[in-house]
DNA sequence: TACTGATAGTCAGCATACTGAGCAATATCG
DNA sequence: CGATATTGCTCAGTATGCTGACTATCAGTA
């Protein structure tokens, strides 16, 4: 029978299980609270001012029932704001506060230090390695979850 | 700034967003009702048969009080029982039973697919070469999760 | 314009995962 | 032996993620 070490799905579990308890440590550490879905999210909004939920949902390849939560507890935190659009009254543009500014700020070298701690174990060389085949192995199987990564439409 | 597709952790987490969808996919089409974690847990159990909680979230890597979950809807699917144990009352041994086996036998199929087709953007080299970069990142940041993998003591 | 279909968002329900706390039982050590 | 520490398990609470359903709104078309 096949190892547990020899499944994809296994490793990837596990590789994940790491990153998220390193992230949150690294967080933690610098005095903040906020999960690795939350930064992401964050950072998206800052990057795309005025953007709607479903467009940040596909710029991070989120499930668009689980962006509803991520986005009350950004705003409950006071990192975002929500609100009606103009254009779409279904929809709600979304906004980073200027606390939220200054928490991506503050935050920046926490995060950048738990991306390192998560590839301790390998070379430089691997590590760029590791990204490239999980990018690739993505990009295939994007189509296959019911959140695929999508583009900016305008 | 470092974009999301450079962020391993990011990267991570749309990995296994794929796998465990690809994975009740297969599964699902099979005719089967059973996550990634409930496999894990129920070949895990088949291959140590009597073996308590504790030493099974060790094996496989989870949280103490996610197995706990997980053994639950096993045993209510009738797949594995639990009992409690003669030499440590503190215990439950756990147990797979024939329907579990039977379970097992007739899903390898499916889970053998999913994992194929996890990796299908790569070629066969690629796909080890990913296991093999994914395995050693794992083992170095191995004690960072609250759930290390364990090996048996016995 | 009225109908039809698609879209944005939310909600209920379920299954991982974690933190932290607690209980019962066992192990250890003075 | 008795006090202390440790261990196995469970539970409450919170945060992803998913399925499926629903409402409100918009877009396209007959």
């Amino acid at each position: 029978m096949r190892d547990n070490n020899d499944m994809p799905g296994h490793l990837a579990r596990r590789f994940q299980q790491i990153a998220v308890a390193v992230f949150l440590a690294e967080v933690g550490e610098a005095g903040f609270d906020l999960t690795p879905v939350q930064y992401a999210a964050l950072a998206t909004i800052k990057a795309n001012p005025g953007l709607d939920q479903v467009t940040l949902a596909g710029l991070i390849a989120y499930d668009r029932t689980t962006i509803t939560g991520v986005v009350d507890r950004l705003v409950q935190k006071g990192l975002a704001e929500r609100r009606a659009s103009p254009r779409d009254r279904r929809a709600r543009e979304l906004e980073i506060t200027d606390e939220g500014r200054r928490v991506l700020r503050k935050i920046t070298p926490a995060v950048e230090s738990a991306q390192q701690i998560m590839l301790r174990g390998l070379s430089a060389r691997e590590g760029e390695e590791l990204m490239r085949l999980l990018r690739k192995a993505i990009a295939a199987g994007n189509e296959l979850s019911r959140a695929p990564l999508r583009d900016m439409q305008a």
